[in-house]
Order: C-alpha cells, then sequence, then structure tokens
DNA sequence: CCGCTGTGATACCCACCGGGTATTACGCTG
DNA sequence: CAGCGTAATACCCGGTGGGTATCACAGCGG
C-alpha cells in the first residue's frame, strides 16, 4: 500500500480550498498543469474521486469534503511533529490565550512558585485548537462552551458568570443587571457575527468580526453588542459598560493540552496549576 | 518553511525503532547509505540532532523520542485520510473490540432498530486506539480503566464487577469469592505481563503474553490467573473457572471514537446504542 | 453565429533528487 | 593488528515533479 504524502495533501487542500486550480496553484507557488496532473494522480490512487470538474469551475464531491477534513489533521500533526522536535529541548513551555481573556488568572498560574518556564501566545478567538493540534503551543486556555475541547485533555479552572458588554451611551447601560432574552434581541444592537471554521460568516444582521479588537472598536461605535465572561471585562475600553447577566450559562474557564501529549513540562505545569487552585 | 514528508517520518520511525540503519533499510526495502542520507538530511532540516551515533551502535536522543511520538501519530493521521477517504461512500460502519469481550452487549447493539450496518473488526488487547487513530475503523468498545482513552469520545455501555479466571484445578477455584489481595499474590499463578505499546515487556515472574488465545491455554494449563471484567467470561474454556473479585475496581464499557470524527454513521450508531441503553 | 475569455487537461522537456552499488572510515574485539 | 560490523561517503542513474506551450471546451457577449 503506497502512503500519500504530505505534499498530495497540501496540494489537495489548497485545490479544495480555493476550489480553483489556477489560484490554488499560485498559493503553492508551482504551475497549474503539475498541480491538475498532481490531483488526478491522486484520485487513481485512492480510486475515489475527490472533485466535480463540470461546468464552470470545480466542486468537492462526498470523499473530497472527508478528505479535506483528514488533511487538515494529518497536515496540522506532521507540523507539529516538526515543531515539537524543534522545542523537544527547550525548558520553556508555550502557552496559548485568547487576547485578553482572563489576565488576573494567567498572572496567579505565572507567578505560581511550582510553575515551570512559561512562554505566552496570543491568538484571536477559536484559533487555540489549532495551535495546540499544530504543536505552535503546549498548553491552552479555554472557555467552555465557548470553544470546541474535542481532541483534548482539561483541567478546570474557574467557573463564573457573564456580564453584558454595552456601548456607555446606550439606554440598557444603566441597568443594575440584565436577562438574556433582554439582550439577545435588542434592534439596534445586533449580535456581532464570527467566522466558522472554514472562515465562512452565518447568516444574520449583525457586523462581522474576526478580532477582539474590531469587536472592541464597534461595541464603542455603539454597533453591537456582546456577552462574555466576567473576567474577560479586562480589555473593556471608557466606552464599554459591563452588566451582568443574570441567566446565561456559566463557563469555565479550562487549561486544555492534546490529550496525546506525554510532555513533562506540560505535566509540571497542569499540577501547578492545580494546585493553586486548590490553595484558592 | 519546508514541511516534513511522509516518507522521511516513515524512515526515521524504522531507524528509531530498530536502532540499526541496516536493518531499518531492510525493513523499508531500500539500500542502507540513501536512508543515512535521509536521516542526515532530516536532522539538518529541522536544526536538531536526532540519534547519537557513537560506538557500536544507535540511540536516541530527547528529540529522537519526541520524533517518534509525534511521527507514529502524523503517520497514523495520513493513514486515517487515506482510508476515511476510500471509505466514504460506504454506509457501513467499522466498529473494532477485542476478541471475545462484551458478547451479549454487542449483539444487542447489532441488533438495535435504529442501528446502521455494522462490519465487526476483532483485536487483540490495547489494538483498538491505534485502529481508530488510522481508520481503520471508525468506532470502538473499550474497557475503563483498562484502555487509554485518550483523544477519544466516549458513551458509557454498561458498569459491572470483574472476575478473577483460575485454572479449575487450583484450590482457589472452590471459592466462592475472592479479594484482590488473595489473587494478586499467588507464588504458583504470577499474573501475566502484557507488552507496552511499543512491544517490550515489563519485569516480573509471570508470563509474557501477547494474545488472548495464547492467554486461555496459559490459564488452562495453570501457568497463570487473570482478572477481567464479567462480560469477558464468555471466551472462557472448560479447564476454567470465573470467581467473582469482591473489591476489584469497576469496569466501564464504552463505546469510543475520534473526538475529531464529524461522521453521520457514527453519530447514528452512536445515538443508537445510547437510546438502546436507555430502554434497558 | 462566431470569436473571446476563462478554465482545466495534455504534451513534451528538463533537472533534480531519491535510490542503487562500491568503497571508505571507524570502533570494537579477539 | 587483523577482522568484523557498522554507518558515512562517493558517484552514477532513472523516475518524476515541475516548467512552458498548447489544446479542448463551456459560457457569453456582440
Amino acid at each position: 500500500m503506497d502512503d500519500l504524502e504530505t505534499r498530495e495533501l497540501r496540494y489537495f487542500t489548497a485545490v479544495a480550498e480555493t476550489l480553483h486550480f489556477g489560484r490554488a496553484a499560485e498559493r503553492l507557488g508551482i504551475a497549474q498543469p503539475p498541480l491538475s496532473r498532481a490531483i488526478a494522480q491522486l484520485e487513481r490512487r485512492l480510486g475515489v474521486q475527490l472533485l466535480d470538474r463540470n461546468r464552470r469551475g470545480v466542486a468537492l464531491t462526498e470523499a473530497g469534503r472527508v478528505l479535506l477534513r483528514e488533511s487538515r489533521l494529518a497536515l496540522a500533526a506532521v507540523a507539529a511533529a516538526a515543531r515539537r522536535t524543534r522545542r523537544a529541548g527547550d525548558s520553556q513551555l508555550v502557552l496559548v490565550t485568547k487576547a485578553g481573556a482572563s489576565h488576573a488568572l494567567l498572572q496567579r498560574l505565572l507567578n505560581a512558585p511550582a510553575a515551570p518556564p512559561v512562554e505566552i501566545l496570543l491568538c484571536e478567538v477559536g484559533e487555540q485548537a489549532g495551535l495546540l493540534r499544530d504543536g505552535s503551543a503546549d498548553v491552552a486556555i479555554m472557555h467552555h462552551p465557548y470553544d470546541d475541547l474535542a481532541g483534548f485533555d482539561t483541567e478546570e479552572l474557574q467557573v463564573e458568570g457573564q456580564v453584558a458588554i454595552l456601548p456607555a451611551a446606550h439606554p440598557l447601560a444603566a441597568r443594575e443587571a440584565l436577562t438574556l432574552a433582554e439582550v439577545s434581541d435588542v434592534p439596534d444592537l445586533p449580535i456581532a457575527r464570527w467566522p466558522r471554521l472554514d472562515g465562512s460568516y452565518p447568516d444574520g444582521p449583525g457586523p462581522e468580526v474576526r478580532t477582539q479588537s474590531k469587536l472592541a472598536q464597534l461595541v464603542a461605535l455603539g454597533r453591537t453588542l456582546l456577552v462574555i465572561p466576567a473576567s474577560s471585562r479586562a480589555w473593556q475600553w471608557p466606552e464599554h459598560v459591563a452588566v451582568p447577566v443574570f441567566d446565561a450559562p456559566a463557563v469555565t474557564t479550562m487549561l486544555a493540552w492534546p490529550s496525546t501529549s506525554r510532555s513533562p513540562k506540560v505535566a509540571a505545569f497542569v499540577r501547578a496549576a492545580v494546585t493553586l487552585r486548590a490553595a484558592a
């Protein structure tokens, strides 16, 4: 059985993501004909049709969709192998967290007596899983139920309520507390839309956002509101007001790491975090 | 940044597992010099020394050990991509289970009204995780705490006590019940030793076993005993006697599947299994 | 209806590199 | 010091991955 090469997977993901041989080739830095040939060869070797090339364009078949999913995971695993090997000697551990989340908690973690040296990597919402999977980070701070924890081992750090972040000028900003029903259906403050994993946006009235800073800007301008864990209030501006949302589901801040990890660095850090939590 | 190719990972794992360039090359079906060259090139590209080639033989460095672990995972992910793509169209689902475990439960699962068509794959103890990871199977029956469930989503199927399997001729076989202390330290019936993930055996007085059938044989011959979940009694022979072990930890039979799975086949099967459990 | 445009497939060539054989270098051991 | 077992080096060759040029074809506008 001839195994696939990562080159083939990279080529296929490029085509599958762009649905265009020419642009995919450009992205890969090769010419279009070799790419066509490589994909055709891949289909022959797998014995499955991956793409429908009919009138005006390319579409994924069912098998193609499966391979796209699996290719991303496999390529992340290969990249992880390289990164983790390069960093094998480092005593330093890389922790990734969403920009602006859980400042105080993180501070306590880093100052814990038993904690090993830690390098902090900041990312945007929803990017932690990918960075853990591809070996860019050893451990992440994630939030249940916001983040997808599939494939990770976790340790609970804290549980907290959520607050609504509103423009200071808005009538609702004066309230002592709010309910989910009140904030989820404010006509002049539609909830912002985050990109899905594939980069596309769900439908809806709210503005499209991709980064926290852009979101903060939009709130300050009175264009949207959001509901976030209380500890994430760190990044609010003078133009923002935070109001507790009574019936919002509790958010659990968790330490997460690949369940396949056997790294002593990670184990030591998690142990330090757990004893810290016990002491608190 | 130049990515690694699966060929390089295959080559490295071969060398790392044999610790011998010549034999590794033979296993790979290539000559020794190109293999040496490929490994040297890999070390150059990663910028890390993977092997110590000093006096009389090869040893893994710390980085080498990391890469060996990661390579196995990455290669399994690539193989999984190929297998799952080939089987994308199949409506049939592949379920893997240890030979001889939980007959009755499995029977009920397969006969469940909502269950999709299922192909059964039998494997030896501890092999389920690998078969799930490399895409040979979609879902597995595993036993907590015996099996390593890292990286899998699970659904509990049943909880049960454990029994000791003894040679019928042994004095302990006449007892109504036993304790862990009694069975864990019987001088003439040392507990058998299973291979670790890397194929080596732990130290100890018991015989080395690799397959269930060999183990059954050894018990029948009066050379060892074992403690297993009550539902696994299916494979006992006339020469075997099962005696409940009161204080042995309870064993949970679980349905497990890769937490990255998004397959509707798997989802349907799990749903069927859960409703079945609820009905029982 | 015809050419234009934008697309992927084909044809063909070249150069690189992965793999082979032969040999060397080196360390241990008798 | 000779002999063996090992990995590294030297060198050559062929396959294949990549390039350019071109084709085939479908939609579409004039």
